[in-house]
DNA sequence: GGTGCGTTCCTTTTT
DNA sequence: GGAACGCACC
């Protein structure tokens, strides 16, 4: 193995990191990276573990662990690592979830809990149904606010701490109950909790972990929750392992949701962190940085140091603010910008629909006229994991490959997933080569026979044959988390269902399969979802008052919200406000509680503001 | 059939 | 926050 010497070592990919982002890359102490929208965060984390497995510094054998808080985070990181440095080196870096990594333990270990606290081997993951089940099994009548509080329980379970009735609870759940048939059900939490409570009881497996994991990575710690925060803790403080956290206190909009407000303080603080600041904006024009900045002071932080990428010009970025009567009026306005955009080169994809909440509520209209001049928009939120999991790669691979047979990536990609399924190594012998080979020719032209189905049942059953082709038991061997068949199940399902949907409108299988991808179609998506990725155009819809219901009580969070929503933009954004929109509510709008806003965007001199409401 | 109280909606993740 | 529902009670 080639190692590169620590003095040697440049960014990989001809990346320029800027000096904080290059001292906190190849670090070897502790540390806490605040970096705006756009800084690289990513990156960064990517080019640190390029550094650490390409110099050796995380010595052989051992690994790195990344924690995100969503899937689709984790394996884009683990993507990224997996192109600057490789598959090889790639081995020895973990990227999972914080619920993933706490399952892992648990299930590995769960034996060495004591007896009071060992959950059955096959555990269920609880539902809010299971959770008030288990109240009333313990003998108490089921309020909504104990289900929140279930999780804020600390282990070991001590009556002096915690009230009779969550313990009680607990223990159904933890345990079940043989006389209700109740087994047992966790939820991540308490997944979480007996994970951080193994850990700190059991000596053998703190160190055990310690040793595995020379680096760790926490992404969006901003985000991170006293439990997630808890484990982290326990597993690495005062150890060896050396932590990287990357975040940014401005998208902290997940305080609603548990996220530990003094996160970053409390870690600097216990793990002896240094703290450093990321002062480049990579994504947005600097017209955009520019709104952006406006709004640094109401989010209590100092923006004035914030650079725009050079590669832009300064005239660079496009705002508006269009004010509407109607929704039809909004919906008519923004296809005719969406075509125009479309005409000038900006791809679909490449556009981007931001709510704050209810996407259906917001985009539903859209929809349909973006329907009448043939353009797709789509719920992005019922894809953006589909189309990570791995047996909907595959699925969608093979189909690829049973459309085009001129498509040698595809055909690539096929043959090494397939290959790792059925135990096909690069040692394997001429004979199993060539019999593998033709095995996967003839279930692709098996399957190229089939296309012709005409009903949806049909098409369900096919995909199902598809299956038993490839082996359900091998890829679940393959691919643990599939162990759940419930859970495999569903995904070929809705995988049969969505792509006989999209197949349906259009009776063409390679638009079909290009547009189920959302190559061809306009993503809609909470600010939420929205969180860690980048358009060139974001159309922002609805900046109303009752779309931002909560802003009395959590102003902060809100203008977090609002700037995660402005901070996804490339090149332009463009906010609308609707007079006649129908909420559950009301339906007048008005911007009154959120008025700062518009008092930023008056301020700036950069965004255009468009008045439509009385034009017919 | 009026009143008053409680609950739900509304932003998230996880095999 | 602010509408709307179910419900227990008189």
């Amino acid at each position: 193995m080639n190692r590169i010497h620590p003095s040697e070592w440049v960014p990989v990919d001809g990346f320029e990191l800027e000096a904080e982002a290059m001292t906190s890359a190849i670090s070897d102490e502790n540390s806490l990276v605040v970096a705006g929208p756009g800084a690289g965060k990513t990156e960064l984390l990517a080019q640190r573990a390029c550094y650490l497995l390409q110099t050796n510094e995380c010595k052989y054998p051992k690994k790195i662990l990344a924690i995100s808080f969503k899937r689709d985070a984790a394996s884009n990181l683990k993507e990224r690592v997996e192109l600057r440095c490789g598959k090889e080196l790639t081995t020895r870096f973990e990227s999972k979830t914080y619920d993933a990594f706490a399952k892992e333990i648990l299930d590995r270990f769960i034996h060495s809990l004591p007896n009071n606290h060992q959950p059955q081997k096959n555990y269920d993951i609880a539902e809010i149904a299971d959770i008030k089940k288990a109240f009333e099994i313990s003998g108490y009548q089921y309020n909504k606010q104990y289900g929140a509080k279930i999780g804020k329980v600390t282990l070991p379970l001590d009556s002096t701490l915690t009230a009779q009735m969550y313990i009680d609870a607990w223990r159904t759940l933890l345990i079940g109950n043989t006389s209700a048939e109740f087994g047992s059900k966790l939820t991540f939490e308490m997944i979480s909790r007996l994970a951080e409570y193994l850990i700190r009881t059991n000596d053998f497996i703190r160190k055990s972990i310690q040793m595995t994991y020379s680096h760790v990575f926490l992404d969006e710690f901003q985000d991170t929750t006293t439990i997630q925060y808890d484990l982290v803790k326990t597993c690495f403080l005062g150890s060896n392992s050396v932590l990287t956290a990357v975040g940014d206190s401005k998208q902290r909009i997940m305080l609603w949701a548990g996220a530990k407000r003094t996160v970053f303080e409390d870690y600097t603080a216990e793990f002896c962190a240094s703290r450093r600041e990321l002062i480049m904006n990579h994504r947005s024009a600097p017209r955009l940085v520019e709104i952006q900045k406006a709004l640094y002071g109401s989010l209590n932080e100092d923006g004035s140091s914030i650079l725009a990428n050079r590669r832009w010009n300064v005239e660079d970025g496009l705002a508006f603010l269009r004010l509407f009567r109607s929704q039809e009026q909004e919906a008519s306005i923004i296809r005719e910008e969406i075509c125009k955009a479309n005409q000038e080169g900006i791809k679909l994809n490449e556009m981007c629909i931001l709510v704050k909440q209810q996407v259906d509520v917001y985009g539903s209209g859209i929809i349909d006229e973006l329907k009448t001049v043939n353009i797709k928009a789509r719920n992005e939120a019922v894809y953006q994991d589909f189309l990570k999991e791995e047996i909907i790669k595959i699925l969608i691979a093979v189909f690829k490959n049973a459309i085009n047979e001129q498509s040698p990536e595809e055909w690539t990609y096929l043959l090494e997933i397939i290959g790792e399924i059925r135990g096909i190594g690069v040692d394997a012998d001429a004979h199993t080569v060539r019999s593998f080979v033709s095995y996967l020719n003839n279930l692709i032209i098996d399957l190229k026979n089939k296309l012709n189905v005409v009903t949806r049942d049909d098409f369900i059953y096919l995909v199902e044959l598809l299956m038993e082709q490839i082996s359900k038991p091998l890829i679940i061997a393959a691919f643990p988390q599939y162990s759940n068949i419930k859970y495999l199940d569903k995904l070929v399902n809705d995988f049969a269902n969505l792509l006989w949907d999209e197949y349906d409108g259009t009776k063409d299988w390679i638009n079909t399969i290009d547009n189920f991808e959302g190559n061809n179609s306009i993503p809609i998506m909470t600010i939420h979802k929205s969180k860690g990725l980048e358009f060139d155009m974001i159309f922002f819809v609805g900046l109303e008052d009752s779309a931002f219901w909560n802003f009395r009580r959590q102003p902060g969070e809100d203008r977090c919200a609002f700037f995660v929503a402005l901070s996804r933009a490339k090149k332009r954004i463009d906010f609308t406000f609707c007079a006649g929109r129908e909420t559950r509510f009301t339906s007048v709008q008005k911007h009154e509680v959120i008025n700062e806003f518009y008092q930023v965007f008056k301020n700036s001199g950069i965004v255009e503001q468009i008045d439509y409401t009385s034009l017919y």
